[in-house]
DNA sequence: AACATTTAAGACTTATGATTCCTAAATATA
DNA sequence: TATATTTAGGAATCATAAGTCTTAAATGTT
């Protein structure tokens, strides 16, 4: 598994908020129910985002959460680290200790080409590219 | 974390099987002693690459396991899948329920593509292929 | 001020994987 | 046959992630 279920979730609720943005906070309780995960996951997934600086939430009635930044200023790696932290693609695909360029182990280069469009599907994009539903319409033709 | 550790145990298993294999069965504790990997934990998943038809192994003295096939007729995912199950790489990145090429998420053509090339990794290359140390000193210089 | 709504935060339980331990079975050797 | 070696396999423990619940705090509405 590539990323923790957390993970998937907190993906799920950034493309909600995305695509029901209006400048209003949104309940976590809607994007729970319309995305189909419990509130209570869903509220912690919450807080460790706002704790990285990625949503911002209010309190009370009309609360609830939003995007502090614009979309296309987020990539999509800033919200994998703030659930799963900051080290999720340094670590190597096996555990040996003293390896690295100068002393490879045997699938070094292969993991690290895999690793590298990893990356880049994380960092190339900004959250407003991987959202982009004309983008999708295009190559899929829906 | 892309792949379990027990799998990363089992990748390591298999390259000092491979380097040191003279017709002869090896040792689980001698492989675990110098894999660094706790015995018990390593006796476990060549059980599960015993099942797998990946490894023979021989109880008694002089015995051991070692491989079945020859390094160049295994792939790296027939490893992955007998510690993994079969449907690793089968999931998708998101918890959506009914997508896929029709119904795309908004980050499906992205995973896709680092699929392909993780796939690619894992099935591409034999055991024999990414083992090979002369292949890695050309790469490296080392 | 009283009440309803909504996030905040911690406690608790459950599920899953990692790890360790122990006994049985197989087999070579003396 | 007795003994030492080595895998087989289950039981038990520990760690971490996932999921649930409960109470507190903030704040708009009446
Ligand atoms: S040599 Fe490379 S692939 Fe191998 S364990 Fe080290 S960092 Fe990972
Ligand atoms: S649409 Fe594609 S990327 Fe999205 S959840 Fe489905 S299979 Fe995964």
């Amino acid at each position: 598994m590539l990323l923790a279920k957390s993970t998937e979730n907190a993906i799920q609720l950034i493309i909600y908020l995305i695509r029901h943005a209006d400048n209003d906070y949104i309940r976590v309780k809607e994007i729970a129910e319309q995305c189909n995960i419990s509130f209570f996951i869903l509220s912690k997934i919450a807080q460790k985002m706002i704790k990285a600086g990625i949503l911002e939430s209010y309190t009370g009635p009309n609360g609830g959460i939003k995007l502090v930044k614009n979309p296309s200023d987020i990539q999509l790696i800033d919200v994998v680290q703030s659930i799963e932290g900051t080290d999720v693609l340094d670590k190597c695909i096996l555990g040996f200790e003293h390896c690295g360029e100068m002393n490879p182990c045997a699938v070094h280069q292969h993991w690290k080409e895999a690793r590298e469009v990893i990356l880049n599907m994380f960092e190339g994009k900004t959250l407003k590219e991987i959202i982009d539903i004309d983008e999708l319409k295009e190559v899929y033709s829906v």
